[in-house]
DNA sequence: GTGAAAGCGCTAACAT
DNA sequence: ATGTTAGCGCTTTCAC
């Protein structure tokens, strides 16, 4: 057999199919969407004729109609932390699995180019929505919730991100035997150094805890909202040259480059002068020397979940307040020594 | 003025516009789309319509009629290296500034997963696929040749990429920097360390070349295409422990931690007895000690060069073979140092 | 200049 | 069980 009439720019559409099994357009479409009302033998002609015209449906057509464009859109602020890339890695998996492709778009950070990313998703009408640390973007998304479009949050939840169903996992395990670690090796004063916004997390309240379980100090230190490494230095200075200066120091991935130069500025080593533990892994992380150890989280896992809830959600189960796939867990390493005395 | 007949979950859309505003729906098609033969009157009417009741134009249907989906497909083998990341970045930035998304895959490395990516896309009909990195990929490819949909690779393209244009940036000035300060310090051997796929960019020969010129010795060593740190160790054991050992090693940014971990273990440091440069900057590799120095590749350009380029395809006009929007530069930092006795 | 109508590719009544 | 028809939201002839 020959494709009948095959002009070279044309794409094979499910007419062409049709006319080459003989037979309706819509016995072609019930065929191949597998419905049962269709004869074996005309079902088989079907499929004969799509595979051999090699056709591939049209999703964005098929959507028109069925108003579902089969599109997850996700929005990060920047696929800059390692954790950021595995959620981003893990939503495509779980997506992809359930016949979903990933539309996705990254918001520098000010409020406006968030404005115009969910704008966007919403002009290309996706299927639902999932937010990467979603901070104040509660207004923004009405439209969405006008329509009914699932929108979940992933890893945290940032003020005025209003109630949105919260695909997180729970630092509280991991958070307990780091501190006690630091504990029994002598430390009794801790610092997590972090920007404002970052200081909500729920770790804030599990450092805290922790700490008091041992009777250890516990402060909090701000950071500049700032991607200059340099920033670190003053804080990190002050921090340090405290007289009562925290021997253990917790703070994020991203911030770690940062404050090992303001460390080694400051002629302060690591673990001898102080301990230090980044929330968030990464490679290079082991083979600094020291290593340096961590409280980790399975993004992929938290990526993963959130495809499953977000399609889940689609089919019409709405998911839970908070969706908890997996436990963030320690990693000790030698960047965590014995409290100087 | 209320909204005429508004149902909770039902979009707004140019039918509901056009009724608003008491005109058919093509003159509110004409009007929003900015063609001329509208009043002013009306298009103002239309507008102010559009305005009230929110409406976003459906990009999926808009698509449909006009044959293009304003997506673009991008594939990555995985957001692992910095510099897919700023590609990414770059990319979602040009291809938005033109009234693009871009819909992303990953494909895990194996033939197959590539292909269900590419067909995903496809079933998409995505207006033009960017691919970094892309590797033996040319039949799968066929499908969009075959309805003229632009592809282009980016950064690299390996063996049976056919003759995809290629945007990407030209190492050799940094190269040639690199080389000549490592002269000036006194190596006369270097080694480029490299899993057998990489060997193939045209660093290698830019790295064969440069040497040649002082009259270093210049020594290629087959790393194995693996994500495993340790099965670095025995290639650079062998490597190191050699009679006319290498002084100065250029490697890629992924196997930086595999490799400082192996010379570590082997009781060698940097640069005293080896120097080290990456190809591939990342913040990290600045407070580690030694910083590395790097060979580094603006990689937001080239991303934003490849959705110029693809959205340039789009309007008609292909581009050249290869597009170098810039130019890779040196990095000079402190694991480059005098060649040991 | 404006509206009616056709049609992009597909699915889902509705007829037979 | 199959074909005919309508319509998803939009643009664009084609008449007037």
């Amino acid at each position: 057999m020959v494709a009948d009439e095959w002009k070279p720019g044309r794409v094979v559409t499910l007419k062409d199919v049709a006319r080459h099994a003989d037979v309706s357009i819509s016995t072609a479409s019930r065929a191949l969407t597998g419905q049962r009302n269709v004869q074996t033998e005309l079902a088989a002609r079907v499929w004969a004729a799509a595979e051999e015209l090699d056709y591939r449906p049209n999703v964005a057509a098929r959507g028109l109609r069925l108003a579902r464009t089969m599109t997850i859109g996700a929005v990060f602020n920047r696929l800059e932390s390692p954790v950021a890339l595995e959620v981003f890695d893990g939503l495509g998996e779980a997506a992809h699995e359930h016949g979903y492709s990933v539309l996705v778009a990254n918001a520098g950070g000010s409020a406006g180019e968030y404005q115009v990313v969910l704008q966007r998703l919403f002009d290309q009408r996706v299927d639902a929505l999932v937010l990467y640390r979603p901070s104040g973007v509660e207004a923004q998304l009405q439209p969405f919730h006008d329509l009914g479009v699932p929108v979940v949050a992933v890893f945290a939840r940032g003020p005025g991100s209003g109630d949105l169903p919260l695909v997180t996992n729970g630092p509280g395990a991991a958070i307990a035997q780091a501190v006690a670690r630091l504990a029994e090796l002598g430390h009794r004063s801790l610092a997590y150094l972090a920007t404002p916004v970052e200081m909500r997390d729920n770790r804030t309240t599990h450092l805290r805890e922790e700490s008091a379980k041992y009777g250890i100090e516990f402060a909090m230190h701000p950071l500049l909202d700032d991607r200059d490494h340099a920033s670190i230095g003053p804080v990190v200075h002050d921090v340090m040259s405290a007289r009562h200066r925290p021997t253990g120091l917790f703070i994020r991935y991203r911030h770690v480059p940062g404050l090992l130069q303001a460390l080694n500025a400051g002629g302060l080593e690591i673990p001898r002068d102080v301990s230090l533990v980044s929330f968030g892994d990464a490679e290079w992380l082991q083979s600094t020397r020291p290593p340096i150890a961590t409280i980790n989280v399975d993004g992929q896992e938290l990526g993963r979940a959130a495809g499953r809830a977000v399609v889940e959600w689609i089919k019409g189960t709405a998911p839970p307040a908070v969706i908890q796939p997996s436990s963030a867990y320690w990693v000790d390493r030698a960047s965590v020594g014995p409290a100087p005395a």
